[in-house]
DNA sequence: GTGGTCTAGACCACG
DNA sequence: GTGGTCTAGACCACC
């Protein structure tokens, strides 16, 4: 499972966490009935405290998008289902309308935000990929 | 001058200022010399605590892009000029950035992100314009 | 605000929290609005760790009993009304339900247990009230 | 022999079973000398783990209240006497007082709760009683 | 002063 | 080995 961290702004981590989980959901890429990794491994990988990954964990619990089998570990709920593109699209809307008040106020129209962001995507795509380290 | 609040996730009040007349300034629409609005008036413009518009006001300060006149008010810096469109954009990296990232983890790619941001620019432009008051 | 805590069998110090500031807002005795005693506050007067209080009031926030006020402090949500005594009394219906069933299994009928039941009321009443510390 | 588990809250498995073969025997339903389930058999009747299931029967062996011989099984103690009706009401007492004070602080008086006690009991009688597995 | 996040580490319950 | 609870204490952000 393919989880990064980034001391990004003020995101506090536990959320980005819950996140992501939840991106991985929407887009199919942990089905349900999948089995997350135990909270201290993956606090070990993201070298982090366990008791935030167990933060994450619980709110993604009373979310309803994974499930607890007390001994034996965390897994993706089975009513937990993929969402078509446009439902995974309106997860970004709110950030996508702040980004275009902003370029407005920069004096931007959206074509110049479209062609920046396609130059940023391309930036990604060369780049080594950076890891996602705190 | 135009400013909007909301109480949008986990955004500072002041912080929301601070960026607001950054972008002002870097686009020419508030031009070097000229005067910002009174602490009091754009507190209660706001219906925010006068503290917070001070504070944010404080860090223009700091940071050049407003001068403060002992007892006339506080004005733009003359130093503070408009700046390019490319550095304007660059403003903008790390969210955009972010929201690639995101678009990744959600299993959408660049050409169905830059649609996503017309339709919502198109929303905007029909929109009445909601206030953007707490 | 009455809060009592007991080491009660294995019942979570924040779950007790939990459980009792809903039951006072059922009763009425906690008005919507009304403001619930600051983290530090109530940890001290239980001794017990802020962090304990701490989730027990962000558990009744995304619940929506409570709403925080960021600097101000914690009140009761003004959608929280009080609720009729059917409801209150089915609060109690998974406990009410495993006791009878417990009495049964000891061989013991309802009337049994109604009459224990108004004893145990009586002692209660007699006693100066022992403190709930831990 | 009649027992009953239940996902119930956090009562561990283990101590369902403890506590109701506390209660057959108070009442008399095993007798002493009678023996129990096999620890295999009990577990698969009730679908859970072996070990639980031994782990129950090892707390009621250190009781005093069963007795295993070594290659015949597990018998109830002929120590084990029936308890007298005031005895096994005062089994009950922690819970009953925990409901009282609850009760009270949803504003219900006794009464009230003797009866809804009898109503719910009325409810157990008709149903063609549920299943207490898993 | 308010609440929020995070860490480090202990101890428990369950299987 | 899982997850759960709790403590102690630090540091931050906001007003």
């Amino acid at each position: 499972m393919q989880i990064q961290i980034s001391p990004q702004e003020g995101v506090p981590i536990y959320q980005q966490i819950v996140n992501q989980v939840r991106h991985l959901v929407a887009s199919g890429r942990l089905a349900p009935g999948e089995e997350l990794p135990p909270i201290r491994v993956l606090a070990e990988r993201l070298t982090i405290n366990p008791n935030t990954v167990a933060r994450a964990y619980r709110e993604l619990e009373v979310a309803g998008v994974v499930a607890k089998r007390r001994t034996s570990g965390t897994y993706v709920s089975s009513g937990a289902a993929p969402m078509p593109r446009s439902e995974r699209l309106a997860l970004l809307a709110d950030r996508i309308d702040a980004l275009l008040a902003d370029a407005e106020q920069l004096g931007l129209d959206v074509e110049a935000l479209a062609g920046y962001l396609r130059e940023r995507d391309a930036c990604r795509r060369e780049e080594p990929a950076k890891e996602g380290v705190r």
